[in-house]
DNA sequence: CCTGCCGACTAAATCGTTTTCATACCAATC
DNA sequence: GATTGGTATGAAAACGATTTAGTCGGCAGG
């Protein structure tokens, strides 16, 4: 279909080397030549192929971009940033839903088959192994969003899950509720672990506090909305500390349709801060990732890695912040 | 890093052309050969190089997935199911965020350099003019959630949207309401414009009931919220017909923060039905796309594209149904 | 004037595949 | 036993680029 590197060289009476060199920029061409070349592309229609100048450099700009959080409206806020700023980098995403997917081996082989430069694992319920499938198979790639570690295995970026349970929990004593519940997500998912930990843990350094705890059975609004239900029926606690902020406002709509109000009756913390918490008739309080430097971070890692070729596994953490909006009392002065 | 098939074919004793061959079903090798290719193969873990096959094949297996729409949640749904469907189909979506760009020349040009086997335009706001400049680039595309037309110049599947239209205003009629608003998304978007002609040309045919008009700036929840806000200063209409469900949300919760309800005091109807407005406690009652029907049509279509070579530019337009939640009046018995 | 060096250019090898073409083999047909 | 015909294989030429050796002038320094 298009003209290639040698219809150019032809039409332009060079030699091939001539062509590629024009479209390289710090080569040793002349500004005659590039000229020259330029106008004959140009009358050709003529574009590089990348694909074919990955099979010498080695190199293919394509990024794989894994994730298995295509059902909550926080990780579409998260593909937009990442899309983009893979853009600006001049790398190109390619996607890899993982949904049902437990077995990291065939995404492994798709994308070595594609020869992506490398591979970034957005996920905050996929186990440390699936991106160390990545970097074993010698694929540079960097976690997102995964379970922080001091000393890790590959490069993640993300928050520290235990640091973040403790602030809720002190969020909350600070408002003083005495009769306290985690509300959390899958219980196999690290961030629920983590977070439970850190929870509980500060909790315990108050005598005066009561914990009950439950796991919903996925991150989303009806799981929340069941649980929610569920611990209605018997004697519910003051505040719940919700896996996540979909989760949250499953939690709030049962509340609500037991007859009670959110924050007089009942306090709900979520997590995330995804868009959707901050609208008006939502107005969730939440502890808020920064998925803009988690985001930059993730890319920044990944180019480094690229281009110097090291891979140290270092933890990149972002601390959190609390966003008070309507679903807590508000903390006394 | 990777085994070669040089080195498979080396290492098994035979020809490269066997080496490939046997990599190939349908190819012309015996079973004792593809064995002892595979034996080697799997001794030194070599997988084929999509890249370079397809250098050679003219296929890439990549499909360019561009859309403008990563803010809407809706289109996370949307991501998530071609996303699936694509890897079904084994075809990896090469994924473009166009959110700024107006000039379709940018992602051509990336597109082509990658050389996709084809395209896919996901956008509800995009021109026809950006489609056809794939078209006209020699790329197959498919416009999914584009807008209808009879003789379209790309193919394209989605929904009707002038018809739709219509059905907004006549589920409006039939529950009595007698002073109508249409609240529109952006004005220049194509599903605004078409949604407006159908909504209007229904309504005209009751005398009895009144129209009044205005549009939002994006499709977004503030901006539904803020439209809803000035249309609340003034005398506001009986019941609106938004844009899009995050619209619909928007303007919902402008009406509950007046201390006015939905849907006693004024009836919404939504256009979209993503999950979250069934959530309990949004329970928009709205026009549903359907999504799944959708995909699978543009996945089907850009597939026999790439099958057989034609691009006949048919438009293949799914009918919508009304998911009646909570948000209007009940129909009169 | 000779030497050495540098910049701009070409020819050819290379990257990892597929595909065309030719060859060799084996069984079946007359 | 010679002629087909079909199947399995290998050698080599693509595919569209980059990169490594060289070549060729021109220019500065001795």
């Amino acid at each position: 279909m298009g003209a290639t590197l040698k219809d150019v060289a032809e039409r332009a009476g060079v030699s091939r080397s001539a062509v590629s060199r024009a479209f390289t920029d710090g080569a040793s061409v002349s500004a005659k030549m590039r000229q020259r070349v330029e106008k004959a592309a140009k009358e050709l229609g003529y574009h590089p192929n990348a694909l074919a100048s990955s099979l010498t450099t080695g190199r293919t700009k394509l990024i794989g971009l894994v994730s298995n959080n295509f059902r909550n409206p926080f990780f579409l806020e998260v593909f937009d940033l990442f899309t983009r700023r893979l853009q600006d980098a001049d790398l190109r995403p390619l996607l890899v839903n993982l949904s049902d997917e437990i077995d990291p081996e065939n995404s492994v082989r798709m994308l070595r088959q594609y020869s992506v430069d490398g591979v970034i694992v957005a996920s905050s319920t996929l186990p440390t192994q699936f991106s160390l499938a990545f970097k074993n198979a010698g694929v540079p790639v960097v976690n997102s969003f995964g379970r922080f570690a001091s000393s890790p295995e590959i490069p993640i970026v993300g928050i520290d899950n235990v640091e973040n349970g403790r602030m809720a929990a002190r969020s909350l004593v600070e408002r003083g509720y005495k009769n306290i519940a985690f509300l959390g997500g899958p219980k196999d998912a690290t961030s629920t672990q983590d977070r439970f930990d850190g929870f509980t843990s500060e909790l315990a350094k108050h005598r005066d506090v009561s914990l009950s705890y439950s796991f919903a059975e996925f991150y989303s609004f009806s799981a929340g909305r069941q649980e929610m239900q569920r611990l209605l029926a018997a004697k519910p606690a003051e505040a719940y500390f919700c896996g996540d902020d979909v989760l949250s406002i499953g939690a709030m709509s049962a509340i609500k349709d037991a007859g009670l109000n959110v924050p007089e009756d009942i306090g709900v913390i979520g997590f995330n801060d995804m868009e959707i918490s901050g609208w008006e008739n939502i107005n969730l309080t939440t502890i808020q990732q920064p998925i803009q430097d988690i985001v930059d971070a993730s890319i920044e890692k990944i180019v480094t890695m690229l281009a110097s070729g090291e891979n140290k596994p270092e933890a990149r953490i972002f601390p959190c912040h609390l966003v008070e909006r309507g679903t807590l009392r508000p903390r006394p002065t």
